[in-house]
DNA sequence: GACAATCTACCAACTAGTAGGTATATATAT
DNA sequence: ATATATATACCTACTAGTTGGTAGATTGTC
């Protein structure tokens, strides 16, 4: 079985999420793949290479549907619609957090590896955020203070912070959220 | 000595903000003390009790906190600017993230009891930050969109966000998020 | 035959938690 | 005063179970 690799970090990635990396044991993935400890050792030798990987899948993913948005819509607000759209996707399926920011809760428990994975992957969206920022800055009526760059920091780390609190809180609290953040750009207030 | 309980809390805090509540363990903290494991068992007799007793603490501490804050300054904007402060400090302080942060990434393997701890704490911060909005949009000139508990929710979340992106793309960002919300509410576009 | 994927069976180290004992205070009863 | 409880704080030594990881044999597949 080829995609065994991807079976198991689909596995990792929702432990990640719903519980965190230190949390989960390679039993854990043992038992809900059905095969033994040892074989998942096989696919990756240690815990920090299947975060790595983890980490690196995610980097990717993520970067493909930032491109695909783009792609897809030119419009600066559709693609921030879509952006908010993928993550409330995120907070809705059961109850995951970010992986960005499950990972990014151990910074000091993983490998300088993963570390620069999730630094990576910050990094991404938010430039990409700046991008769409600047764009709709110019064309499209958007309202804010300081620079594209320092105003994505302010999304991505809004967006972060009340996907953690979604779990504890519930969904109620990150729609205002966006909401906030949309009435903003749009200068209402 | 009546304050080990203290001393066990304040190791088991800079534990849980620079690692995770799963990440630390007993021996982490008799090591660091200078007393057996078990003593540490008999001050609090199991994981559950020490993170229940942490959280409350944090909780009692963060609303003292607030409350002296608002007692101190009349002004809404003194007011919003020593509780910024104060989260800047905890972001200083070494690779330290906001304990909130890090206990909710572990939503889901903490016991009940400190679920609800947490809970109550965030739901402190943010009617609290609600009254001095509410206070400042009337008297003070700050602009935001929606109700006062709704912008408190995003000051909330992105101050959360920020400090758990400031471990691990350092402090600038931190101040950069802080800034573009000050500036927000300034009405300044 | 080579190779990948799997298995069983193990390892040493660590986990939270317990059992049972010691030293030292502080009461209380005689 | 002095013996006797009681309680706190600590200890060493242990349990049962889990952790990440390894060794070596077995399977199926090109």
């Amino acid at each position: 079985m080829r995609d065994r690799k991807e079976q198991i970090l689909d596995v990792a990635g929702e432990l990640v999420q719903t519980r965190s990396f230190s949390a989960f044991s390679y039993q854990d993935l043992s038992d809900r793949i059905g095969i033994s400890k040892a074989s998942i050792h096989h696919h990756f030798p240690s815990k920090h290479d299947l975060g790595k990987a983890l980490a690196a899948r995610y980097r990717a993913s993520y970067k493909n549907a930032l491109e695909g948005i783009s792609a897809r819509c030119t419009n600066s607000w559709d693609q921030l619609d879509e952006y908010l759209d993928m993550v409330t996707a995120v907070m809705r399926s059961g109850t995951k957090i970010c992986p960005i920011g499950s990972l990014q809760a151990e910074h000091n428990v993983i490998t300088r590896e993963m570390q620069e994975e999730v630094h990576g992957l910050c990094r991404t969206i938010q430039s990409w955020l700046a991008g769409v920022l600047a764009e709709g800055r110019k064309k499209g009526g958007m309202v804010f203070p300081g620079t594209p760059e320092d105003q994505a920091a302010l999304i991505y780390s809004a967006i972060q912070g009340a996907l953690q609190n979604a779990r504890a809180e519930g969904p109620k609290q990150f729609t205002t959220v966006v909401r906030q953040l949309k009435a903003s750009l749009k200068g209402r207030v």
